[in-house]
DNA sequence: TCAAAAGTGTTAACCATACACCCATGC
DNA sequence: GCATGGGTGTATGGTTAACACTTTTGA
């Protein structure tokens, strides 16, 4: 350990990211946190995050973290706002670069069962309360995932990569807060043609099985290169 | 001057706010641009912006340094994304928070005439290269202005306190860069019911005078609550 | 045979679009 | 009286919203 130090003529305010991690599994949405070991805010949970290195860009330092602090495998990552209130954490000045992040569940099983250390998903209608400003910061997100969630495919990032009708309808009924009609739900999204049918159904299921789509990402760049919009 | 200096454990990135402050006039979309005196990029013209105050919030900060270098009354401030690419600033690690600001040109004939300073405003699609990643950010302002203003009511804070329905019809036809159907439109935007019909019609126009409108944010506010969504 | 969810069409109301002419005013 | 932009209505096609029953499967 070196006791070489850093020296300004100005103050500088340290700068984190911090990552609001979302997952849809079981019929909830549900997010990624942290307990921490140390204070201020011992024993709480918050966002995955920390500092950025002088080399290293924002997004860099995120995915860093991410897979240091979760291992997770991220489907979709994205900046979210910057918080820079002054006392937002109480021992310095801390400006903190948020993003949020969309994983496919189904991918994470091994995340649970073999991660050491306090990380954990919890359901976001039942979270413990988070350090600093990270309910804020959580709320920031859920409002942007729900306004962007109808404009653009990003509902398909939270699923598996095979998924009924009904799956991806129960998440956005989930996400947006509200019920959405079967049959108009299916006409609309199967028009837009950004779905393959496949050649399969769901298994193990007590009921009559589901056929199974994907999402046809290729198609959707072709379409959005011709002016198409996204919208549900 | 004293030679104090501040020094932590760790290296840290200097943090700045810069702010894209667009207006309206003429029928042009015009940006306020300042041109640096010193290196690097001495000459060029840049975004207003500067250095985050240890003790100042971010958008106290963007606010500060528009008033100082600029003047200009802000008519609607939002914070627009974080650039933070390790060589953006060739000198130093820099971090920036950009904003994006919208003006009522009418009311800034002051800022044109006292300011000593290099101010400018540049109509945006005659502009001049930018210093730093400001081309970059500058894009992406446009982008988001494109994005909003057909969702939320923002384009009013670019217009006269009192305005015709060609006007405003013209400033999304230049925003959104699309001719927009005469009859279609003011059908549309009256029957939100945002728009007071007011007892006054242009003056020294060489043609018809048209009456004026005001928005009515009040209104706005109220049927926001009430489920409301803007849209054009 | 029951429970649970999958799957499927039609109608009516509404909304978006396309489109052209007369009017008021200042020069 | 002419040039300039202001102001106005209708018809058509497309989109959305409301709505209920039959089918398949496993337990």
């Amino acid at each position: 350990m070196s006791a070489k130090r850093f020296s300004y003529a100005h103050p500088r305010a340290g700068l984190t990211v911090d990552a609001v991690v979302f997952g849809f599994d079981a019929g909830e949405l549900k997010v990624l946190l942290i307990q921490r070991e140390n204070p201020p805010f011992a024993g709480r949970w918050a966002l995955p995050g920390g500092y950025v290195h002088m080399d290293e860009a924002l997004e860099a330092a995120v995915r860093r973290e991410l897979a240091e602090e979760t291992g997770v495998r991220l489907a979709y990552l994205e900046q979210l706002y910057t918080f820079g209130a002054v006392k937002r954490d109480p021992r310095d000045r801390i400006v903190s670069v948020a993003y949020y992040a969309l994983v496919k569940l189904s991918d994470q099983r091994i995340q649970a069962a073999t991660d050491a250390r306090d990380v954990a998903w919890f359901p976001v209608s039942h979270r413990p309360p988070l350090a600093f400003d990270h309910d804020e910061i959580l709320r920031v997100a859920l409002t942007r995932l729900k306004g962007k969630v109808r404009y653009q495919p990003i509902g398909f990032e939270l699923l598996p990569p095979k998924f009924s009708l009904s799956e991806i309808q129960h998440l956005y009924e989930t996400i947006l807060a509200t019920p959405l009609d079967k049959r108009n739900f299916r006409r609309k999204i199967l028009a837009m043609d950004l779905l393959r049918e496949l050649d399969e159904v769901q298994r193990d299921v007590a009921h009559r099985a589901a056929r199974l789509y994907r999402f046809d990402k290729q198609r959707y760049h072709e379409l959005t290169r011709r002016g198409f919009n996204f919208e549900l």
